[in-house]
DNA sequence: GATGAATGAGGATTCATTCAT
DNA sequence: TATGAATGAATCCTCATTCAT
């Protein structure tokens, strides 16, 4: 689609894209009419059509935005310290954090993912890059000895990645604000010791 | 609304419902257009008011049908014999046939409770089923010295259940027939292992 | 349409009459369904096409039994006594309390009237037949040398018949329960001098 | 509902309410479906939505244009001359005139006026003008001493405004052009007599 | 005669999309 | 580029009427 070519053009662009941040978060995809983005957005109906095709179109963008956020949480605190089982508490945390602050973006993603698989695709990329992470550490773990090396690395991080993900889903997507303290210690207890670990002995 | 008196009324319903199930299995929640449903059951456009009045109602009736089946997963298997990581993966096979038996209600569930409460709160009533009965297992075991004490029997379980409820969810929800075996492997490894047990010492 | 045979028959019609009687009342004429009928008579549904083909054939038939009670009011009192002032005044009385017992038929019968012909025109033979009668008196008092005798008797009927229905309307159609006395007065007193009677002399 | 800002959707809007004007003096109220008045109009079917939310909404709005017609008939010929008598039949004939020209939407009114309590209360609202004037006029005269000291002004002026209504209506409620002269003689003779004028002396 | 289920045409409303200004 | 009005297809729901049992 069109993109814009004067800075009037890039500022409207640009509140037709918060504006829809905006009603996805509230409204989630399905109810968000495509009258309501440009309405929020302080433009005239019309204009939404300026700039893009579809509600998909737009959504698409929203997202973009928010997956940079996401994917944050991966890479940082790589060459961080501590006991492998701190690191694992830690990563949880910052995955739990990044997933809370993109909660309206990720509830809308899984709405839309319902019917369109592009959507449903993205979510299998988010996830993978989350999975490989984790894959990642249990095989350096393994190679460490200090991991079950019977351990299938990568179904594994599927899963623990999963149980993750699912206490997130249920915490965030609809209304709450915060995976609990002895919610994040369980997870961590048992993912640690699930993969070999002993997490009341940190090495 | 109106129940059927006569054994025509309750065919016509029965051929509704049944339509129903399809159609919701096939298109999804929303993408269900009302006038699928009659067309489908092959009667009538209005017969449909005749015995609801709403895509909800007539997807509750639905959904009632396929939560028996579901439930059904927790309580067999209850006095089953075999070592306790055994009876772990007994259980989770069980779980992720029975979620493969009704993948597609289930998947117009997840779809409706985005915008309607009640199949919210279905959703959370069938994983607390889920739950409870893990709970009580892992609290067994504890009694039994045989599962780490310092685990909060609920939160391992609903943690637990959602890594086994994510990974049928991956499995079924968009289209796959089967967690694979390895996978039901891996998981039952990580939950073992999570709780204290050693999978490769079956008591 | 099909008079019944058997005596089980004249109930069922009966039936249907009242309950049509009483729905009309209560939702005027074009919020009645046809379904409510038979619903409120305690029948089915398929029952009402035995005797009637219409919401206009059952109305009228539960008009003609509410037109009797409404013509009584013209006839009764012919050869009573007093003075000519308080035979208008007891005529406007009956009137009233004739309206006032037929008031939701008559409401019903207004609503109708302004789509079906057969409504209006018996609105006009009600008219008339109350007309008439005013107009026969008018002229007795002319005769007499106690009415005005430059007044077309006909046309003052109309008028001071119109004069009393539209109290009435007022009074009756929406809700009320009564033509307040010194209303009755003031409209007899009006009445009255109209024609050239003197209210405060009654000869 | 919303207002429109061009002058485009100024005539859009003002031919539906033109064209709403027509259908329902054609058809009466409830006979006219939302399709026919944008048909009409010359307009799509949705463009109807743009303006107005339902059959009442527009039909508002084509009697406040009425009204103000109705209106003029009471201020208009205040200071006028002649008799007492002269002006009551002035009054009146402007009355039937402006009833006239606005029957079609009077009929209109009385209809809606069975089912919503806004269109019954404006037919009150504009009784109660009507009935103000006239009891004006008749307390004036009973201070002059020409009129009847004895009549409740007000009371007198319902009932009297009463039979011009009713004149009115079964003129021109159900398709008539006019009030005869003669009627309206009548009336007047009634009118004036009943309040205590003598109408072959004019003062 | 009575029942109640089935039918389908009719009417209301929404909203994505187009377009003249 | 921006505007906001116009379009009409898609969908929902109601209810008078018919009919097999």
């Amino acid at each position: 689609m069109a993109q814009p070519t004067t800075s009037r053009g890039r500022r409207t662009r640009n509140a037709l894209v918060h504006g829809a941040r905006e009603v996805f978060e509230e409204q989630g995809f399905h109810d968000t009419k495509i009258a309501d983005i440009p309405k929020r957005a302080g433009v005239s109906h019309g204009t939404f059509y300026t700039y893009f095709d579809s509600k998909h179109a737009i959504f698409r963008e929203v997202v973009n935005a928010a997956m940079g956020d996401l994917f944050q949480a991966t890479r940082s605190g790589l060459g961080e310290g501590g006991s492998p089982v701190e690191r694992i508490r830690a990563a949880n945390t910052r995955y739990f954090a990044s997933y809370a602050r993109n909660a309206g973006v990720l509830r809308a993603i899984e709405q839309a993912s319902f019917r369109d698989p592009y959507f449903h695709d993205l979510l299998a990329q988010i996830r993978a890059v989350f999975v490989d992470r984790i894959t990642i550490g249990i095989r350096r773990l393994q190679e460490q000895g200090l991991a079950d090396r019977k351990l299938d690395a990568e179904r594994a991080a599927t899963s623990l990645g999963g149980m993750a993900e699912q206490a997130a889903r249920q915490a965030f997507l609809f209304g709450g604000s915060s995976v609990e303290e002895p919610t994040v210690d369980t997870i961590t207890r048992l993912w640690a010791r699930g993969i070999g670990l002993d997490p009341d002995r940190p090495d």
